[in-house]
Order: structure tokens, then C-alpha cells, then sequence
DNA sequence: GTTAGGG
DNA sequence: CCCTAAC
């Protein structure tokens, strides 16, 4: 593992020179990147050379390593939005991406999301120089070069990110488009969008300046006089005083395909853009390159969609599969992306979804130990708690050859992870040395619950813990298509738990929860409090329903745990009781608890009259 | 972040 | 067990 790799002759020089050394390396080769392990291990040092990375720098360059294996694009992308994190990372001298919590995970998301979109379209058009042109001096700084301004006109996204702004004194007032030359109009250009372009059709710019200037997409093809942020049609010389909202129709094929896509509700900039590449490609195909460039920026400013939630994301990607073969698929291609992360084009999106439906029904092994079945992914476990969400989706796109490297890298992450940082951290230490150690358990428990860790290939990576305490255990993925069963994740209550459950609620009253948790379910870290409530509700409903009368309350069908008489019993007189008296003193009753409990899992003061 | 309820 | 509304 532990190997440096000799970067491609594109020289550390380049990287030094433009202080983004770090940044750059990882940002500028992907194409590099066949080996993700052995990138990981490397970082660029200030003066540009090459050093082993310590442990956290890994878990940084991870994270962008993950970003950069399913979002090649952000090499690609030729605006603000990445510009605002370059210049942040190289001015604290350290990525801030943390990849070890699930705070890069969400933000670049949300970031993705935006830049995602415009991916699918886009066809790299600055990324593509500096990656193809590696011995280009100066490939990144054109690159960068755009950032020094803000976008002008769109959202205030990426604004502040950087501090110079262009200068608008020429903007302000009137401003007539229509005499300008080329070279004026690129300034203008600059000055508008904060960056350069090279399309030399004037109409084209005028029209991108206007739209830019009033954002409006009701520009008129023919003048261009712009004033006070409204675009005013001077068509009929003295005409100049009306806003024309007819002028989309100078532009038949401009309104047909606008009002098309507007169907698809995305962000009305996107569309246009989109429209006007599209349109306009016909006549320029270079031209074309640079309207996907300023797609791509437009983008970025564009308004950010609320995210889905997972609910909807999962749904949608249902009917996802039946729609993309329609000619309608931009819109769900982006809403999918949210979930797999953004891809460097359409195809791979496509693919990568299929590949992500699969990891999640089709490597699974069933178990059936502990008295239900269990389907474990082999190839890797769908994360089921907190923290992270989506990282896992990344790992899923691996070629199975690759399979092996991304469990690692996720397990690493995990460890550094949240969920590792107070007792689990015990536990799981405990889990790998002597399963005895394990405290408040029973025998019974362990072995059922170990039943379920049989992980084939590729166990040597899980962390066995016998005490059950392993937060993403026993994950069941099953999105059948339709009306699957949505169970994902199920543990069995034990005799044991059920009994602290009860204890707790005796002790704390039902409706604490959280204290229950916290203090009696101190080392089951997989039972939330909702948990909590849930069973009790479950028990209570079986306490009533079954009658105490019958001491041989063992349940005869079900091979799930049936719950003692007694308890049920217990469960009842508990919940009668809190019914008339809600809480004796609960102040009382919590000081006690945490006074006496002590640290780790109280609850020592067994029942006694039951059991 | 917790709790209550419905699914 | 999941999801959400309320708090």
C-alpha cells in the first residue's frame, strides 16, 4: 500500500507555480487516477514535491478522490463554483474537505447537485484543454484566470467567493449593445460574467450580455440596448422605451424548445442555455463549446433546487428506468444524480445507475440464523445510520475489480468516522480481540446476533462485534420494483433487551426515551429512541392482547423471540400504572439515575420480582 | 434533538 | 423498522 507514485510527466512545476499545487494535482488528473489507492497516498508538498501523506491528509485527498472518480467534471468545469474551493483550500494551505464525516459528503451534494446538471450537457470545454494539454504552460491559469470575477446576473451563489469585481462603470446607465465591437463586447462580456469568452459572434455575445445584464432570457436578437437592468428593444429607433416580451418570438426555434423544456421544471437559466447552445450549434459548432460554457457558469448561478428527499429520490428512481427511455431523461438525469453523484456525462450517469440498482438487490446473501433471514450485501454495505448517507452509493459504481480497494477505503473512512468515536470505538476493539470482554450481554444474544456477520469475500473487513453494538449490522437493501419490501434494516429484540426496555420505562417512565436510551441502552448503540418507543408500543399492544392469564405466553408460530409472560405482565402493570399516575417525580428519579448508574451501562439493579 | 403516531 | 409532523 504504501507506495508513491511518480505523477505523469506533467511536471510539479506547473502546480507550483500557481499555488494551488495540492489542489491541482488531484484536480488536473484524473486521467490519472487508475489507481486510487496509490493516489491516496500521495500528496503534493508546498514546494510541489511529491510526499507520503499522513493519515489525515489521506482521508482529505480521499474525499476528493472521491469526488473527482465520479464527478471527473470538476476538472471540466470552467467557472466560479470550483474556483471559490480551490482558492479556499490553497489559502488555508489545506483542503477543507472532510472526508471522514459526512459534512463534505452533504455540501457537495447540495454543490453537486448544481454543477451536476450542467455536467450532463457540457463537454468539458476548458477542463478538456488542460487535461489534453498537459505541457501547455499557463493550461491552468486560463483555467483559473475566469475566477477572478463573480457572476454577474445570476444568483449570488459563488459570489464573495472572490474579492476583486470586475468593473461595471461602463455598464452603468444605458448601454447599447448594438455598436459595440467584438473586442468592446468581449469586455463587456468580462465585465458582466466576470470571466472571458472567445465566441467571436457578435450576436451571440450581445445577446449572452443582455440576458446576463437584465437576467431575462427575453432578449431581443436583433438590439441591444440595455438600461437600469432592463433590456430595451430599440427595434423601431424611438421603440426604445418598451420592454419587449414579444422579442422571444424573433427566435421561433428559441421559444419551441424553451417552452419544451420548461416542462421539465428545471431552472429556466439551464433550459435556455441549453436552447440557445442547441440552437445555435447549427450554425457554429465551436460556438457551441463556448455556449456549454457559459451553460455550465449559468448553471452554477442558477437557483438551487430544494433536494429531493430520499423518500423521493427513491421513488423517482424507480420510474426513472422506464422514463430515461423517452427523450425527456434531462431532468430526471440530474434529480438521479443527487443521490449517485455527479457523473462526467450522460451515458455514465446511465450506467452508473444501473450499476447502483444492482449493488443494492442483486449482491446480497441471505442469512438465516438468528430465526429471520438476513441479506447482506457482499460487496459492500449500504450505510444505514446516521452520519453519511450517500457515500456508499460512490463505492457501488466500482468495477468489480475495483471492489475490494473502495471497501477499504470506506471502512477507513469509517473508522475515522463519528460512529467510531465513543463506546463503539470499545467495542469494536473488543470485538477483534476477545469476544468475552464484552460486558452486558448474554451468551444468547451473541451468538445470534454473530450469525448474522458471515460476509464471504471480504470479511476480514467488518468488524465482528459479538455485543451486537455494530451500528449498520444486518443491513437489508431489498427495493424490489414494486411494493418491495422496504425493510432495510432489522435486528431482532432480544429477551435482554426487552427486559432493559422494561426496566427503563419502570424506572424513567414510558415517554422518556431518550433517557431510557441513554442511560439503560447505553451500550446498544443500534437501538434509537424511537426504537425504544416502537417496542414498548409493541409490547404493550402484546401485554393487552394477550391475556397474562396464560403463563405460557411462548408464542408458538412466530420463531422470533417470544416475549416472556412475565414481562408482558410486567409491561402491563407498567403501563397501567403510568396511565393513572403519569410520574412520580421524574427530577428524582433522573438524579438518582445518573448519580448512582455510573458511567457506562447502569441498569445493574436487575427486577426483582421478575425474572 | 425528541416524541408521538401512522404506515 | 421507516417516515414525519410537532414540539
Amino acid at each position: 500500500m504504501e507506495k508513491v507514485v511518480e505523477v505523469e510527466g506533467s511536471g510539479e512545476g506547473k502546480f507550483e507555480a500557481t499555488g494551488l499545487e495540492k489542489n491541482n494535482f488531484i484536480l488536473s488528473s484524473p486521467r490519472h487516477v487508475a489507481d486510487p489507492v496509490v493516489y491516496k497516498l500521495v500528496r503534493v508538498d508546498g514546494n510541489g514535491q511529491l510526499v507520503p501523506a499522513t493519515d489525515d491528509e489521506l482521508m482529505v485527498v480521499e474525499g476528493l478522490l472521491e469526488n473527482e472518480k465520479y464527478e471527473t467534471h470538476i476538472v471540466a468545469d470552467t467557472g466560479q463554483a470550483l474556483g471559490c474551493i480551490s482558492n479556499e483550500v490553497s489559502s488555508s494551505g489545506m483542503p477543507q474537505l472532510e472526508s471522514s464525516e459526512g459534512l463534505s459528503q452533504s455540501e457537495n451534494t447540495e454543490a453537486d447537485t448544481e454543477k451536476l446538471s450542467s455536467q450532463l450537457e457540457e463537454t468539458v470545454p476548458c477542463g478538456a484543454q488542460s487535461l489534453s494539454d498537459d505541457h501547455a504552460p499557463g493550461s491552468v491559469g486560463e483555467c483559473l484566470k475566469p475566477l477572478d470575477g463573480p457572476i454577474h446576473g445570476g444568483s449570488s451563489t459563488s459570489a464573495g467567493c472572490i474579492s476583486s469585481k470586475p468593473d461595471f462603470s461602463k455598464l452603468k446607465g444605458e448601454i447599447c449593445l448594438d455598436n459595440l465591437s467584438i473586442k468592446e463586447l468581449h469586455e463587456v462580456f468580462k465585465a458582466t460574467f466576470g470571466r472571458d469568452t472567445t465566441v467571436k459572434d457578435k450576436l451571440w455575445l450581445k445577446r449572452r450580455i443582455a440576458m446576463g445584464l437584465t437576467n431575462s432570457c427575453d432578449v431581443s436578437t436583433t438590439t441591444f440596448v440595455i438600461k437600469d437592468n432592463k433590456l430595451l428593444k430599440k427595434d423601431n429607433e424611438d421603440g426604445a422605451n418598451n420592454v419587449n416580451l414579444a422579442t422571444v418570438k424573433e427566435f421561433p426555434a428559441v421559444a419551441v424548445e424553451y417552452s419544451g423544456d420548461m416542462l421539465n421544471s428545471l431552472s429556466s437559466q439551464i433550459d435556455e442555455n441549453q436552447t440557445v447552445s442547441a440552437v445555435r450549434s447549427g450554425n457554429n459548432v465551436v460556438e457551441n463549446n463556448f455556449a456549454n460554457e457559459d451553460l455550465a457558469a449559468d448553471q452554477r448561478a442558477a437557483k438551487r433546487v430544494r433536494k429531493p428527499t430520499k423518500r423521493y429520490i427513491e421513488e423517482l428512481s424507480e420510474t426513472e428506468s422506464k422514463e430515461y427511455n423517452g427523450n425527456s431523461g434531462r431532468l430526471l438525469a440530474s434529480t438521479k444524480n443527487i443521490e449517485l453523484r455527479p457523473l462526467p456525462s450522460k451515458s455514465h450517469a446511465r450506467l452508473a445507475r444501473n450499476a447502483s440498482l444492482e449493488g443494492r438487490t442483486v449482491i446480497t446473501r441471505l442469512d438465516s440464523l438468528g430465526g429471520f433471514g438476513i441479506q447482506v450485501p457482499c460487496v459492500y454495505r449500504v450505510r444505514r445510520s446516521r452520519p453519511r448517507k450517500n457515500v456508499t452509493a460512490l463505492l457501488k459504481f466500482h468495477p468489480s475489480g475495483m471492489s475490494m480497494t473502495s471497501t477499504f477505503i470506506k471502512r477507513g473512512l469509517d473508522v475515522h468516522g463519528s460512529e467510531m468515536s465513543n463506546e463503539s470505538m470499545d467495542k469494536v476493539l473488543v470485538a477483534k480481540s476477545s469476544p468475552e470482554q464484552a460486558p452486558h450481554q448474554f451468551a444468547l444474544e451473541s451468538n445470534k446476533e454473530k450469525s448474522s456477520t458471515d460476509w464471504g469475500q471480504n470479511m476480514e473487513l467488518k468488524y465482528v462485534d459479538p455485543s451486537g453494538d455494530t451500528s449498520d449490522d444486518n443491513v437489508v437493501t431489498v427495493p424490489t420494483a414494486k411494493g418491495g419490501i422496504r425493510r432495510k434494516h432489522h435486528r431482532a429484540w432480544t429477551l435482554s433487551e426487552v427486559m432493559k426496555l422494561v426496566e427503563g420505562v419502570s424506572k424513567y417512565g414510558a415517554g422518556r426515551w431518550s433517557e431510557i436510551k441513554r442511560l439503560a441502552f447505553a451500550s446498544y448503540s443500534y437501538r434509537t429512541s424511537v426504537d425504544l418507543k416502537d417496542k414498548w408500543r409493541n409490547l404493550l399492544k402484546a401485554s393487552f392482547a394477550q391475556t397474562p392469564v396464560n403463563q405460557g405466553a411462548v408464542s408458538r408460530k412466530h420463531p422470533s423471540m417470544p416475549i416472556p409472560a412475565p414481562i408482558l405482565l410486567r409491561v402491563r402493570e407498567l403501563a397501567e400504572m403510568q396511565a393513572q399516575g403519569p410520574s412520580p417525580n421524574l427530577s428524582s428519579s433522573k438524579l438518582l439515575a445518573c448519580g448512582g448508574g455510573g458511567g457506562g451501562g447502569s441498569v445493574n439493579e436487575t427486577r426483582p420480582g421478575y425474572l
